[in-house]
DNA sequence: GGCCCCGTCAGCCGATCGGTTGATGCGCGA
DNA sequence: TCGCGCATCAACCGATCGGCTGACGGGGCC
């Protein structure tokens, strides 16, 4: 299949907060022949820190990483040094929130976990040469996105809708982000029509679902 | 380090829905030499069919496999056959919920994602010999359910839940599960009382993070 | 038989919510 | 400069919620 001449590998940083998931993909990349993981972290910090240090090529990111930063930010952080590596996403979750995040912060591809290995040595090499790749679900979601704009809350409704989830009332959320009872009721209307409910509970069950909270 | 006179590998079962991580366990589980992959499967159905047919000494079972039944019904199906292989449960969650359906379920182990690979060869190994392994995390959480029985909310509860989670109305519940409104308003108190919360919003968001829901 | 959990139902109350209309000020891009 | 999105606030209303007390029947357990 590949016409290249002795392709040099790939210098590749691994980071997931799972050791077994992380040791799975080390030996699946090492079976690929090239493919070289020059590192492997367990937390954004880690990321950040060996991005610079062993400058890598590509940084295979996992978007969930328990404590700490989260995958989207250590991609925000990794990207904005100049000569950066590229970043290629690999995720679980294809929600549009995560999406747009990580394209926002910077990443070159966004890969599921539900893909093909195939498929992950290739967008390794596609990321390498900045090439964006995107899973098949994830690049139908960007389309759609691209030609009707969801209606994404705004920074203060995720905060009213945080708050929403910790089952506090209007007149404790107001207090908390101090602002008046009646501006956060008409938060909270924009916010059941952007999610397309009209009871607190199925905004708190939509944003959930959708991965806007945490 | 191994002192056994030629074991003999372990015959085993691997599923989990996301290929990556699949491919991923399956190069890492063949560099352990003792343990030998018989077969994967991608859906809780597959793993059913598998078990019976290819009779693996052990399965790895993930409990998220996306459509179709989860886990818990899969390690419930296989561990119901006479002569049936052990289930180790490998996941990414330790929730009493996850914990509890799936020891119920029949599972022998219950080990996190989280853990060193070193642990997963090991406990596949226990696992073999019916011997029950279990992630410290997971361990403490066993402990103190048996000290503390915490209040479950009952099938019925969980229902009103799931309703809740719609962002339906009292009255609306009440249609849908055929019963009165006042006895919606007295679920949901006890529902209340069990998650510590007093409001549906936080009901639903506690549910969510416990993973009582769907 | 007694006990307890579960599920069912009633009525009452004050507090809160959801919907509406309308208004102000700010920053930003055309 | 004009418009537009965003955030802020006000007042009002009916509908709903949450908390309370009390009750009844069924099923499992000792």
């Amino acid at each position: 299949m590949n016409t290249d001449p002795v392709p040099s590998p790939v210098r590749l940083l691994v980071c997931d907060d799972h050791a077994v998931v992380r040791a799975g993909l080390l030996a699946l990349l090492a079976s690929a022949g090239d493919i070289e993981v020059v590192g492997e972290a367990s937390s954004g910090e880690e990321a950040v820190e060996l991005a610079a240090r062993l400058a890598p090529q590509v940084v295979l990111m996992d978007l969930q990483l328990g404590d700490g930063i989260d995958g989207v930010e250590a991609t925000r952080r990794i990207t904005a040094a100049p000569g950066a590596p590229h970043v290629l996403v690999l995720t679980t979750y294809d929600t549009d929130a995560d999406i747009t995040r990580a394209i926002g912060a910077g990443a070159t591809g966004y890969l599921l976990k539900a893909e093909r290995p195939e498929e992950l040595f290739a967008a390794v090499h596609s990321a390498a040469q900045g090439r964006t790749v995107l899973s098949p679900p994830v690049a139908s979601r960007v389309m759609a996105q691209m030609r009707a704009p969801a209606p994404q809350p705004t920074e203060r409704e995720l905060e009213i809708l945080a708050q929403l989830a910790q089952g506090l009332g209007n007149r404790e959320i107001a207090r908390a982000l101090f602002i008046s009872e009646a501006t956060v009721k008409t938060h909270l209307g924009r916010i059941y029509e952007k999610l397309g409910v009209d009871t607190r509970a199925g905004a708190v069950a939509v944003a959930k679902e959708r991965r806007l909270l945490r």
